[in-house]
RNA sequence: CGGGGCGUAGCUUAGCCCGGUAGAGCGCCUGCUUCGGGAGCAGGAGGUCGGAGGUUCAAAUCCUCUCGCCCCGACCA
């Protein structure tokens, strides 16, 4: 009976866990149609903070929003090779227009690469107009076959950067700039550690010369991609004639990138802080990031302690010690008719960070009971100063759940000598990161996937790396040419 | 597309084998008592049993077809 008040446990089940949390914490639904949800507005508050956190940081590299149709000429898709054969598979196809056979289908875009850069080509004719930098915020349909709420859905938000420039460094310094505005986020803003590197040739996107991605390790110990950046070279460049004159007064084709961030992140969210009680947001992330719940038992303490947690709130909201425009956010639950323990449970599903309890024995003392929603850990809190004691707590929440994720994914990761066979059996058993060499060879990476299926996660830059270079490749036990992340993954 | 499972009230489901007035728990509404970790009592609203055919005096139940969804695999952010 009480039971079925309780998720189901990660450890008994992870992905029923994980279904039953998004759904009663109300952070999105299945809609009519098979493999795409609803953003509940519990799920697309997290995602509007990403998105306030993610656009600053866009505009502070200097780059400006932009809106590209959804509909791209079925030909368009066609223009790239490798594009058209990456993307073939799970494309929407508009055939019919206002009840009529369309003369050129239209595909829903599953990303916005040709109708961007066919657009940049037109505005494009010197040196001069480089570089232009671009992204947009859209939605993106790509037909999966398998599809999970927010982690794989048929329907998708994200963002999309798209830039062009002038010379080939400045396209790789840029792809660069943005896996590190990615990781800057995730750190900072999702509390989630990831491992930056570049993808092997088999995971790296359609179209892209290399594809750059940040990895992060999920609590079933699966690897999640949180995010790619991509050098295009010039391969849109070239199918879609985006060419200029440089200061010679010859004729250059353009070099591009393109990097992007899903609603994917909202799941990965989930799956790097949620616990057994429910979600577990980082604080800057946060819809809310206090409820406070008044406690009463009859009509005049109901007065009384209505009165004073709104009063708290007004000095909560009203303080500036965070910047003007950054005020604490702030809900105080005064639903009537259910019990105080009946709403801890519910904020605590929906992964509020901090709860004040605010009840008569409080008032007296002039304090709350704060409670922390990553330890579960309660204290006092004198009213006096509260603003500032509120703050510092989510500080400290935001960085101890980062530490708390680092730790969990440095405990899961194994570097040093092992073997093919102690592989397989690690991959079959509890999973991880397995930071071994690969000899470079496809077939490699193919096999071990075939056998265990982990992948190559990506070839990590030089901080994530192990002390000593891994020997042989971890397949054929051949010369080793790269470090690889080798895991199971989304 | 292969394998598995499931469609009965908003949710979780019993009933189906063996045909005969559609039940429960949670949630919701009203009232009273409660209220420092998932409240109690009383009353109440809510169903074309996924859909279409068929068998039958009679179908949630048996038969045929169909639609949908979820889970596991192949593809992917």
């Amino acid at each position: 009976m009480a039971d079925d008040k309780k998720l189901t446990s990660r450890a008994e089940d992870f992905s029923a866990w994980y279904n039953e949390l998004v759904l009663r914490s109300e952070l999105a639904d299945y809609s009519p149609v098979k493999g795409s949800m609803v953003i509940r507005p519990n799920g697309y508050g997290i995602w509007e903070r990403m998105q306030r956190a993610l656009d600053d940081m866009f505009k502070a590299t200097g780059h400006q929003n932009a809106y590209f149709p959804l509909l791209i000429p079925e030909s368009f898709m066609k223009k790239e090779a490798e594009h058209v054969e990456g993307f073939a598979p799970e494309l929407a196809v508009v055939t019919h227009g206002g009840g009529k056979l369309l003369e050129e289908p239209l595909v829903i875009r599953p990303t916005s690469e040709t109708i961007i850069y066919h657009m940049f080509a037109k505005w494009t004719q010197s040196y001069r107009d480089l570089p232009i930098l671009i992204n947009q915020w859209a939605n993106v349909v790509r037909w999966e076959m398998r599809t999970r709420l927010f982690l794989r859905t048929l329907e998708f938000l994200w963002q999309e950067g798209h830039t062009a420039h002038a010379t080939h460094d400045e396209a790789e310094e840029e792809a660069r700039r943005m896996l590190g505005v990615y990781r800057t986020f995730m750190e900072q803003w999702m509390a989630m550690p990831v491992i930056t590197g570049v993808k092997s040739e088999s995971e790296k996107f359609a179209g892209a010369v290399r594809t750059y991605a940040c990895e992060a390790m999920m609590q079933d110990n699966k690897a999640l991609q949180a995010s790619t950046s991509h050098n295009l070279g010039q391969n849109f460049a070239k199918a879609f004639e985006l060419q200029f004159q440089d200061e010679k007064g010859g004729m250059a084709f353009a070099w591009n990138t393109s990097w992007g961030l899903t609603t994917r992140m909202v799941g990965a969210l989930v799956m790097t802080h949620g616990d057994d009680n429910g979600l577990c947001t980082p604080p800057r992330l946060a819809p809310i990031e206090i409820v406070i719940v008044p406690i009463w038992k009859n009509d005049d303490e109901k007065a009384r302690l209505t009165a004073a947690a709104l009063t708290v709130k007004a000095e909560l909201t009203e303080w500036t010690g965070r910047g003007a425009t950054d005020r604490l956010r702030v809900h105080v639950d005064l639903r009537d008719g259910m019990r105080s323990g009946a709403k801890y449970y519910e904020w605590e599903l929906r992964g509020v960070p901090l709860r004040f309890e605010l009840g008569p024995r409080d008032l007296e003392k002039q304090a709350v009971f704060a409670a922390r929603r990553d330890t579960r850990a309660k204290q006092s809190l004198a009213m006096d100063g509260l603003p500032a004691a509120a703050a510092a707590l989510l500080e400290r929440i935001q960085n101890d759940m980062f530490q708390a994720a680092l730790n969990r994914r440095e405990a899961n990761s194994v570097r040093g000598r092992i073997s093919y066979d102690e592989f397989k059996v690690l991959m079959d058993g509890k999973g991880g990161f397995v930071f071994a060499g690969w000899c470079g060879e496809s077939a490699c990476e193919a096999k071990v996937k075939e056998e265990t299926k982990a992948t190559i996660r990506c070839m990590p830059d030089a901080e994530f790396r192990s002390p000593e270079a891994p020997a042989t490749c971890l397949c054929c036990g051949g010369p080793s040419k790269a470090e690889a992340v080798w895991a199971r993954a989304y």
